[in-house]
DNA sequence: GATCGGGCAA
DNA sequence: TCATATGCCCGATC
């Protein structure tokens, strides 16, 4: 598959202009991911197919339309490449009813989706391997060493995944690929780190990998001291251990949805039942190893030699697992703490709640839902399962607040048994157990703290915990959290996160540090369930006008971007497409990471909007109107919103500026919408648009940032002219003088205006990645003084100011509006800024 | 007591 | 390297 596939992309990549400079691309270009999405075999087409392509570009076809006809072409293609790359291999006679591909070279799994047994496999597949891609289609799974490391942590054995395989591929089980998985696994999953009676131990059910560990120098001299000695018992079963919220919970099984009908189970059959079943059946080939697996033999760890030696155990090859024996935990006192009575949680909550709760214990480890799928339940659950103290961590005090009601809402936990620890509450549950709810930045605190602050971490440090709750996981880099778990004793930790998906590295560091990927859904068959909201996503081409592109082709790379971003015809596509919504019914978000774009465009809309200094009181009254006035139907937000913002009234989204290549912002800003509250109303569809100015640099990253929701099965359409936008009444900027006018204001900005070029992965930023664009950082400290600064001092930039007051005090005089106050403060602190360089 | 604004940090 | 946004702390103010 190897050799075509690479010919294929080659060629699709030399498509003119696709990757030039000028960032110009084919449509084909858009929502498909190079890399690794299976489309990219979409191969050998004559000239005359690519040339009716062509013409085709330029009429609004959806893509998804498009892709249907391509795949089934596909199908065959990729069945061509599987047989000529796997030659050496026959088919085996049924393999018809069998879904999978297995390419050895690279260690990649196809799954034929359309197959009766796809559910199934699929199931399975994302317990083993990495979900790459997931289209219609065909889905496509890496095997690698972490997904390998994660399903052996929930308790396969490398036996179950070779049976597996070999079940359901059409060709015998390439040898590489099973003597792989049998290398990966040998030393995985054998070594566990338990906390029994408040004493650790490191604990595995092969002796002689304990005997190995302990010749060791630097174990065994962690474990030579006065309590050496390995111990052997009997392996622990899953026993009565029931997971509340589930079907076996409680024994009588209610009629869900009493409270909240979402959160009804709406697959039973083809959920978990049939999982038992694969795994049943697999179990049955490999009896031998039950005798080793009914006994584990360990050896105690004094508390101060854990780290060490779960260092070492790591460099000799067997990372080790965390597992929490809380049911016979007798030293920490219980949480009075359960679901409340008519709460059922989804299946697929069930699903990733049972891989961490399998063998009775609670695995560390990261689940991984998509926004708005009841991720804070799935946590609040686990919680109502280990019923000991615990401790949630945020990234900002307003999700503390959330997660501190979401957990008033769902169980019947005391509220004075849940406090929350921030800058500006400090407060201690009443009696001897409870949550703390917190965040990363109160915990990892370097600088002095606060008296109370002080008190309150001297409490957490002094106490032991059940359970750590890691929200949004993949904001914390590796190395605030290795701060964390060292300053917080904790018996297992759950992480939770939407996107497991950074564009830097310092993702992989947290397979160790919390453990392995437990569980991750599938966007699409979550939308299909209901869960979550169905999207049309669209990717709106607005040229640029003639004065805006010669400017943009004159202009360093930094002005660029504002140019682009202020394109008037991207400006009256928004306009059009507000109006467009906001009489469906629609309410909109705009979102831009540019804060000079963003207030000129809400300005010259006359709509609200926030950002960073939107003072507190100002930005809930705004989103208040927004969810429940008729007359706030549209609200522009800056890269605040991107997270955390739950608003599910929102139906539709537009995006005019953005981060170049973050596939995360871009998966975050349409979870969005994900949970809008009219999902599920007949032929509901939320809308998410991208505004893109043509034949710019946006075109090139504006595919990179869909990669991740395309690979998640999200279809692109292609808008390059919107019905009837010429005869909008009121239409911005629709004269040459207007737009002259708009081109100098953003001629007369700073360059740094322009600069959305850095958004930081994480939450604590000092850096991080290398910029692709460093020529144009150079050139920019000489050219900051030139035009920005001598019209600054001549009058010319007050004149900009002028106009933009003018509107912004039409504004005023409508709704008195303190945001204004501030905002104009800021200009002034920013001007002043500038003028005491 | 609540809210602000400034200063600082990652 | 910059811009933006966030959080914590302290002191001032209502």
């Amino acid at each position: 598959m190897a050799s075509k596939r690479k010919a294929a992309t080659s060629s699709k990549s030399s498509r003119p202009a696709k990757r030039s400079a000028s960032g110009a691309a084919t449509p084909q270009s858009i929502g498909s991911s190079d890399e690794y999405s299976a489309e990219g075999s979409e191969a050998s087409e004559s000239e005359a197919e690519n040339l009716s392509r062509a013409v085709n570009t330029f009429s609004s076809i959806s893509l998804k339309s498009r892709r249907k006809e391509q795949s089934h072409t596909l199908d065959r293609e990729a069945k061509l490449n599987g047989i000529s790359n796997l030659s050496y291999l026959s088919l085996k006679p049924d393999h018809g009813n069998r879904p999978l591909w297995v390419d050895s070279k690279k260690a990649r799994i196809t799954l034929e989706h359309f197959s009766p047994l796809a559910n199934q496999a699929q199931d399975f597949l994302t317990t083993i391997a990495e979900p790459l891609s997931r289209p219609e289609f065909l889905h496509e799974y890496a095997l690698t060493v972490h997904s390998l490391y994660a399903a052996v942590s929930v308790g396969l054995v490398p036996q179950d995944i070779i049976n597996f395989l070999d079940r359901l591929s059409k060709t015998p089980l390439p040898a590489e690929i099973r003597s792989f998985i049998l290398d990966c696994t040998q030393a995985f999953g054998k070594v566990k780190l338990v906390l029994k009676h408040n004493r650790y131990y490191l604990e595995t059910p092969d002796n002689k990998v304990l005997q190995k560990l302990m010749q060791d120098e630097i174990i065994s001299a962690q474990t030579t001291g006065e309590t050496a000695g390995i111990i052997t018992e009997k392996a622990p079963k899953m026993g009565g251990l029931v997971i509340p919220g589930t079907k076996d919970a409680a024994g009588v099984r209610q009629r869900p949805g009493a409270e909240d009908p979402d959160q009804r189970i709406t697959n039973e059959q083809d959920g978990v039942a049939k999982e038992d079943d694969i795994y049943m059946t697999l179990r049955e080939d490999d009896d031998d190893d039950e005798d080793d697996e009914t006994h584990i033999h360990s050896v105690e760890i004094p508390k101060d030699g854990v780290e060490p030696v779960q260092k070492r155990c790591l460099e000799l090859g067997y990372p080790v697992l965390e597992e929490y024996d809380f049911h016979n935990d007798q030293v920490n006192a219980n949480l009075d703490i359960d679901l409340k009575p008519n709460t059922t949680i989804r299946t697929y909550q069930e699903k990733s709640l049972s891989k961490m709760f399998s063998n009775g214990r609670a695995r560390s480890g990261i689940i991984v839902l998509p926004c708005g799928a009841g991720k804070t339940l799935v946590g609040i659950t686990a919680a109502c399962t280990i019923r000991k103290g615990i401790v949630i961590l945020c990234t900002s005090s307003m999700s503390v607040v959330q997660w501190r009601n979401e957990f008033l809402k769902w169980s019947n936990i005391n509220p004075n048994d849940i406090a929350i620890f921030t800058s500006d509450h400090k407060e201690k549950f009443s009696r001897n157990t409870g949550i703390i709810v917190s965040t990363y930045s109160m915990v990892t605190q370097t600088r002095s703290r606060s008296y109370d602050a002080q008190k309150m971490m001297d409490f957490m440090q002094s106490r032991e915990w059940g359970l750590m709750i890691l929200d949004e996981v993949h904001v914390v880099p590796a190395s605030i959290f290795r701060k964390v778990t060292h300053s917080i004793a904790t018996h297992s930790k759950l992480g939770l996160t939407a996107t497991l998906l950074r564009e830097d590295d310092k993702i992989t560091d947290l397979n160790f540090l919390i453990g392995p990927k437990l569980y991750e859904a599938n966007w699409m068959e979550l939308a299909d369930q209901g869960h979550i909201a169905k999207v049309q996503c669209a990717e709106v081409w607005c040229p640029m006008t003639t004065e805006f592109y010669q400017e943009y082709l004159r202009e360093t790379s930094r002005k660029r971007a504002l140019l682009y971003i202020m394109n008037p015809r991207k400006f009256q596509a928004c306009q059009f497409l507000i109006d467009y919504h906001e009489k469906r019914g629609d309410k909109v978000i705009v979102f831009s990471d540019n804060v000079f774009a963003l207030k000129a465009y809400a300005l010259k809309l006359k709509k609200f909007y926030i950002y960073g200094g939107t003072p507190q009181t100002e930005r809930l009254r705004v989103l208040e109107n927004f969810q429940h006035s008729e007359l706030v139907n549209t609200i522009f937000l800056s890269k605040i919103g991107d997270t955390s913002l739950d608003l599910p009234e929102a139906t539709c989204l537009i995006q005019f500026s953005s981060h170049y290549g973050s596939r995360r912002q871009e998966a975050q800003r349409l979870g969005r919408i994900l949970r809008a509250k009219r999902r599920n109303d007949e032929g509901f569809n939320a809308f998410f648009y991208s505004l893109v100015s043509k034949d710019t640099q946006e075109m090139y990253y504006s595919s990179k940032r869909q990669a991740f929701l395309v690979d998640q099965g999200y279809a692109f359409k292609v808008i390059t002219h919107l019905q009837g936008i010429e005869n909008l009444p009121g239409l911005a900027y629709a004269t040459p003088a207007e737009r002259r006018e708009l081109l100098q204001e953003v001629m007369l900005q700073n360059e740094t205006s322009a600069d959305v070029e850095k958004v930081d992965d994480d939450l604590f930023s000092a850096r991080s990645g290398g910029t692709r664009e460093k020529s144009s950082g150079m050139a920019k400290k000489g050219a900051k003084r030139t035009a920005g600064m001598l019209s600054d001092l001549s009058g010319g930039q007050d004149m900009a100011y002028i106009e933009y007051n003018k509107s912004r005090n039409k504004e005023l005089k409508g709704k008195h509006n303190p945001l204004f106050k501030k905002m104009a403060k800021e200009q002034q602190r920013r001007k002043q800024q500038r003028l005491d360089l």
